[in-house]
DNA sequence: AGCACGCCGACT
DNA sequence: GTCGGCGTGCTC
C-alpha cells in the first residue's frame, strides 16, 4: 500500500516539466496504479494529472491529497509510461509533450469517450399507447427491428434527442454503455486469400518467420525493388505472429494509406485490423483506440503516429518505405518511428521488419554491420523489367546551343508520347528555391569546405554563406571550375514548367500538381483520377507525383531537373537524389507499353544519379556511406539541431550566441557548428539561426542539453526568442 | 499554463 | 487616495 504517487500535470509549459508528488488518501489506496489519470489540486486549481508511479517515501513537506481517480482503467501501459520517459530524454521535449503525441486529445479528457451508449427496449415498451405520439412511434419501431441500436446512429436516423428523453421518462427504453468494438464500424465483407508467393518472397518469408520464432528482439532489412510482392511477405508475416497469439504494427507513409489498401488489409484479417491515421473522426479514432485497448483488434495499420498504439505483447512491427521522411515527426516531439518502433521492439522481444526500395543509410549500414538482417528481392513478380534510364548532360545541351529548360531528348520522347497518344510525367522539385550559384558550362557548384553542403547566394551582400556553419565568400566573377563566366543563380518550379509546355503544344491536355493546385484533398484524388482516365496527356508535378501512383498509361516520365536535389544544401541531398529518381523511374513501365525515363542534370557523372540510372542501390551506398565517413555524418554520428525563431534578427542571434557559449565547456569532443542562419533564414518575417551540435555519442549529453535548455526557459527576462531542438534531424533546412 | 503578489502610473 | 498595468515567482 503506497501512500504517495508521483504524478506529471497535464499543463504544457516548461515550468511544471517535473513530477509532483501527491498523498494517496486512504479510500483510493486499494485503486490506485501507474498509468491513471488523475485530478489533482495545483496552487488553487484543479488539474489533470498522470500517475508515474507509486512511492513508499517523499521528501517533499508540502503534501496535498490526490483529489480522484479519473477513470479506474490506467490510461498508460507500463510500456507507455517507460517510453514516455525514453522520449523526452531522447528527443528533447517536456514529458507531457511525449503524451500527449502518445494519447488521443479524446481519451485524456475527463469524461473518456471509449463506451458507446446504446439505446435498448424496456418490457413495458411492447404494451405501449404511442397513437398520439407518431415520433415515439416511429422510434419503437426502429427499436424493434433492430434490437438494440447505438444512440448516435438513432439520432443519425432523424430521432431528435426530445423523443429519445419522452421515452426514458416513460419507461419504454433504457441506456446501456458498451465497449466500442470493430463491428460498430463499417466492415469489409470482401475477404482475401494468401497469394502463392514467388521464389524470393518464399526465402524472404521462411527468414521473417525464423526470426519470428526465436522471440528476440532482432532487425530485419527487406530489400526489394518496387513491385517486388513486399505487401505478401508482411500478410503473411502478420498472419504467422497472429497464429503464434502475438498482435501486429505496420507502419505506411500516409500517403500510401488509400482506402484500397485498407480493404487489403481487412480482406486477408477481417475483424482484427484497427487503421489509425491523420483524418479519422474523433469518434473514429476513439472506436479504433478502444478495439486495440480491448485486444480485440490484433492488427494495427497507420501512419507515423501509429507507432503508438496501445497494442499488448506485439510480435511484428513493419515499417513500410522505411526511407521516408513522413516518419520523423517535424513538431514536438519529434521523434523518429524508426527509432520509436527498434524501442518497442526491444521491450516487446519482437521482430522490427524494414521494407525499402531504396534504404535509408542508416537502416543499410546496420544491415552492413551485421546489426540488421538483410533480406533482397531483385525481380518484380510482374515479368515487366525495370525502364531504362537516359541521363542527359545539360551542360553539353548549352554547349550545342540547345538552351531550353527541356533538352532534345526530352522533347523527342515528349513528341513521341503525344504522337502515339500514351502519357508522360514531367518531375520537377519545387525546392528549387533555394538558390544555389551554378556554373552553366560546367555544372560546378560552390560548396562548403568544412561541411559538403552548397552555398546559398544572399543577394542583398552578394555573398555565399553555408547554412551548417557559416562560413561566407564573395560571389566569384569566374567559376573555379572552369574558369567559364555564365554563373547563375539556379532556380525553376512546376509553373515554368507548365509555362513551356503550353508554349510547345499549346493543344494539349495538361494537368499539374503540386501544393497549390492540390490544396484540398477532394483537388488532388480529382486530379489523379482524371489522369488516370486519360483525360490528360501531361502530367507536370512535384513529390507528389513521385510516390504510389500507379498509370499504365505513362511511358515516358522526365526529370526536369534534378540537380535541384542535389544541390539543397542539405547533407541528405545525394541521398534524397537516388531515392527520387528511384521512385519516379517506378512511376512508368507499369503497363504492357513500357517506358522510359530522362534525368536532365548538369551532374552526369554524380553516383546518386548514375547509380540511380543503372538501377543498383549497392553502388550508391558504396559511394555514400565513405562521404558520411569521411564528413562524420550520420549513421557516423548523432546530430542535434538547435533552432532559434524571432522577428528580431539581433535577438534571435544574440540567444543563439549565449547558448552556444553556454554549450562549449559540456560538449567536450563534440562539434559545435554555428550559430549559423538557416537555409531557409526568415520565414513569415521571422528570422532563424541554428546551433548544429555533431557527434558520436550525442545521448550523453542529453541530460546536460536539458539542463541547459531549462536554464534558457527559465531567464530573466524571458528571451522572446523561440528555441526548437530536433534530434538527428531529417531535413536540415 | 494560470493565478497571486507586488510595485509603479493615471483616474473616479 | 485606489484601480489596474504586467514582470516575477510558484505550484507537490
Amino acid at each position: 500500500m503506497s501512500e504517495y504517487a508521483e504524478v506529471i500535470i497535464d499543463l504544457v509549459s516548461h515550468a511544471v516539466d517535473r513530477p509532483f508528488h501527491y498523498r494517496v488518501p486512504g479510500h483510493l489506496q486499494q485503486q490506485l496504479k501507474p498509468g491513471q489519470q488523475v485530478t489533482v489540486p495545483l496552487g488553487k486549481r484543479r488539474c489533470q494529472g498522470y500517475v508515474l508511479r507509486l512511492l513508499n517515501h517523499t521528501s517533499i513537506e508540502k503534501l496535498k491529497d490526490i483529489i480522484s481517480i479519473t477513470d479506474k482503467d490506467p490510461l498508460l501501459t507500463p510500456e507507455q509510461l517507460a517510453l514516455l520517459h525514453w522520449i523526452s530524454l531522447h528527443y528533447y521535449c517536456r514529458r507531457i509533450d511525449a503524451l500527449h503525441a502518445m494519447i488521443p486529445a479524446s481519451f485524456r479528457r475527463e469524461k473518456r469517450p471509449n463506451r458507446l451508449k446504446v439505446v435498448e427496449l424496456t418490457p413495458q415498451a411492447l404494451a405501449a399507447d404511442l397513437k398520439r405520439a407518431p415520433a415515439q412511434k416511429k422510434a419503437l419501431d426502429i427499436l424493434q427491428e433492430h434490437g438494440e441500436l447505438a444512440r448516435q446512429k438513432m439520432l443519425q436516423l432523424g430521432i431528435k434527442a426530445e423523443t429519445l428523453r419522452a421515452l426514458e421518462k416513460k419507461g419504454l427504453i433504457c441506456y446501456k454503455l458498451v465497449p466500442y468494438a470493430l463491428q460498430d464500424s463499417p466492415v469489409n465483407q470482401k475477404t482475401t486469400e494468401p497469394h502463392l508467393m514467388q521464389n524470393e518472397q518464399e526465402i524472404c518469408f521462411s527468414r521473417i518467420s525464423h526470426a519470428l520464432k526465436q522471440k528476440k528482439a532482432q532487425r530485419i532489412l527487406l530489400h526489394g525493388v518496387t513491385a517486388s510482392g513486399k505487401t505478401e511477405v508482411y500478410m503473411q508475416s502478420i498472419a504467422m505472429t497472429l497464429e503464434m497469439g502475438k498482435s501486429s504494427l505496420v507502419l505506411v507513409p500516409e500517403i500510401s494509406l488509400t482506402p484500397q489498401m485498407i480493404e487489403h488489409f481487412e480482406g486477408r484479417f477481417p475483424g482484427r485490423v484497427a487503421v489509425l491515421h491523420s483524418r479519422l473522426s474523433v469518434a473514429e479514432k476513439n472506436r479504433q483506440w478502444s478495439a486495440i485497448l480491448s485486444e480485440e483488434a490484433k492488427v494495427v495499420l497507420g501512419a507515423r503516429s501509429a507507432v503508438f498504439a496501445p497494442l499488448k505483447s506485439i510480435g511484428l512491427i513493419i515499417i513500410d518505405e522505411e526511407h521516408e521522411t513522413t516518419y520523423k515527426q517535424e513538431e514536438t516531439p519529434r521523434y523518429h518511428a524508426r527509432d520509436v518502433a527498434w524501442w518497442r521492439a526491444r521491450y516487446n522481444k519482437a521482430v522490427l521488419l524494414l521494407g525499402s526500395a531504396t534504404p535509408s543509410l542508416e537502416s543499410y549500414y546496420l544491415a552492413a554491420r551485421g546489426k540488421a538482417e538483410l533480406l533482397s528481392m531483385k525481380e518484380r513478380v510482374t515479368p515487366i523489367q525495370l525502364p531504362p534510364v537516359e541521363v542527359v548532360d545539360m551542360r553539353k545541351e548549352l554547349k550545342e546551343n540547345h538552351r531550353h529548360i527541356f533538352s532534345r531528348p526530352l522533347l523527342e520522347g515528349l513528341d513521341r508520347v503525344l504522337e502515339k497518344e500514351e502519357q508522360a510525367l514531367l518531375f520537377i522539385n519545387r525546392r528549387g528555391f533555394a538558390g544555389f550559384v551554378l556554373c552553366r558550362e560546367c555544372g560546378h557548384v560552390v560548396r562548403c569546405r568544412s561541411c559538403d553542403v552548397s552555398l546559398t547566394l544572399h543577394k542583398d551582400r552578394n555573398i555565399m554563406c553555408c547554412h551548417y556553419c557559416a562560413y561566407e565568400e564573395a560571389v566569384p566573377q569566374v567559376c573555379p571550375g572552369c574558369g567559364g563566366i555564365k554563373i547563375r543563380h539556379f532556380s525553376a518550379g512546376t509553373q515554368r514548367v507548365e509555362e513551356e509546355v503550353k508554349k510547345l503544344y499549346p493543344n494539349v491536355s495538361l494537368i499539374r500538381m503540386d501544393r497549390d493546385t492540390t490544396a484540398s484533398r477532394s483537388a488532388h484524388d480529382y486530379y489523379y483520377r482524371q489522369f488516370k482516365a486519360r483525360k490528360a496527356s501531361i502530367l507536370v508535378g512535384t513529390q507528389m507525383i513521385a510516390k504510389g501512383f500507379d498509370f499504365p498509361g505513362v511511358t515516358l516520365v522526365g526529370v526536369v531537373a534534378a540537380d535541384t536535389v542535389l544541390n539543397l544544401p542539405d547533407f541528405r541531398a545525394p541521398e534524397r537524389t537516388f531515392q527520387l529518381l528511384t521512385q519516379v523511374s517506378g512511376r512508368t513501365a507499369r503497363g504492357p507499353l513500357g517506358g522510359k525515363v530522362i534525368v536532365q542534370t548538369y551532374h552526369p557523372g554524380h553516383y546518386s544519379i548514375f547509380a540511380a540510372a543503372k538501377h543498383d542501390y549497392p553502388a550508391f551506398y558504396d559511394q555514400e556511406i565513405e562521404n558520411r565517413r569521411q564528413l562524420s555524418y550520420p549513421p557516423f554520428s548523432e546530430l542535434l539541431r538547435i533552432l532559434f525563431t524571432f522577428n528580431e534578427e539581433k535577438a534571435v542571434f544574440q540567444a543563439a550566441e549565449w547558448f552556444a557559449r553556454r554549450l562549449e565547456p559540456i560538449a567536450g569532443e563534440l562539434d559545435i557548428l554555428g550559430p549559423a542562419p538557416a537555409s531557409l533564414y526568415r520565414i513569415k518575417d521571422q528570422f532563424r539561426v541554428q546551433i548544429i551540435i555533431k557527434g558520436e555519442k550525442l545521448s550523453k549529453l542529453a541530460p546536460q542539453v536539458k539542463k541547459l535548455i531549462r536554464e534558457y526557459h527559465g531567464m530573466k527576462p524571458a528571451w522572446p526568442v523561440r528555441l526548437a531542438v530536433d534530434f538527428n534531424p531529417q531535413v536540415v533546412l
